[in-house]
DNA sequence: ATCTATTCCTGGCTGC
DNA sequence: TGCAGCCAGGAATAGA
């Protein structure tokens, strides 16, 4: 599941080979992943010049020389950089010096073209690290609603995803249900430096592979290993020997040490 | 604003 | 071995 680390490896792996560089031929295998142009993407691509390549949130932006291609991941996508067309291959774009493949088993990932910024993307919540602790705690209590949710709202905060977001709650010792504005400004600057801390980390290792992630390169990330509460339900805490809980929150499987971790 | 439920999608897993 | 049924979940969406 590509979240905010994940993805900052892939642009920086990607980043070097693609800035530059003009695409000369683009084709959509799988029209599910070009949303609203199935038809019009390839063509809307072709002869592009790509200016710059950065992440903002979980979004891969390719800076053109004419507007601006938008592609998210989801769960499953991957972007590939010289590797071999394979049966989840969902499109490719071929460029003056390389080849970058869209492949996306569950087909979630999304790409497309428009003049700026669509407003998916214009809209997210500032990225952690422009986050000083300060102004985290007031966008904290300016809410209502328990953490755990609210630090999945990309509009709150951008780039975490279920992963990190567990983590950080875990190194932070705050509860996933705990009330966003009820977090004393202690509890809110330790939950902002362990956001950091953990993203910095995952960034670090490449991110995290539990299943399908991999970089621009083929590579798999290393931070799983370090994963202290996420899919360790059951094992023991590495704080206090507790038994790791898996609770449900929002929809979400949330993994935590109900003693470490309170309320 | 905040909550829940639903939809998308399919490989991999469980259980019989 | 085969197969049905369920699970994973980011984001959009609908409805309360």
């Amino acid at each position: 599941m590509p979240e905010l680390p994940e993805v900052e490896t892939i642009v920086r792996t990607l980043a070097p080979h693609v800035v530059g560089r003009r695409i000369v031929q683009a084709r959509v295998v799988s029209p599910l992943v070009a949303a609203e142009q199935p038809q019009a993407l390839a063509a809307l691509l072709a002869g592009r010049l790509i200016r710059a390549l950065r992440r903002r949130g979980k979004f891969i932006v390719f800076d053109l020389d004419d507007g601006v291609l938008c592609v998210h991941l989801r769960m499953t996508g991957k972007l590939l950089l010289d590797a071999a067309p394979g049966k989840f291959t969902r499109a490719v774009l071929e460029l003056d010096s390389a080849t970058l493949l869209f492949d996306d088993v569950r087909q979630f990932g999304r790409m497309s073209w428009s003049k700026a910024l669509p407003p998916n993307v214009s809209r997210l919540g500032p990225e952690p690290f422009d986050l000083t602790p300060r102004a985290f705690a007031e966008r904290l209590h300016a809410r209502r609603g328990r953490l755990k949710p609210l630090l999945l709202n990309q509009a709150f905060i951008a780039g975490l995803g279920n992963i990190y977001v567990d983590e950080a709650l875990f190194r932070a010792g705050v509860h996933p249900l705990a009330q966003a504005s009820r977090l004393s400004r202690a509890r809110a600057g330790r939950l902002h430096a362990s956001i950091v801390e953990v993203l910095v980390e995952a960034i670090a290792a490449g991110g995290s592979s539990i299943s399908d992630y991999v970089d621009a390169q083929g590579r798999a990330g290393g931070f799983q290993r370090f994963h202290r509460v996420y899919g360790r339900e059951g094992e023991p805490c590495q704080q206090c020997a507790s038994k790791v809980r898996r609770i449900v929150v929002a929809q979400r499987g949330t993994h935590l040490c109900p003693r470490c971790q309170r309320a």
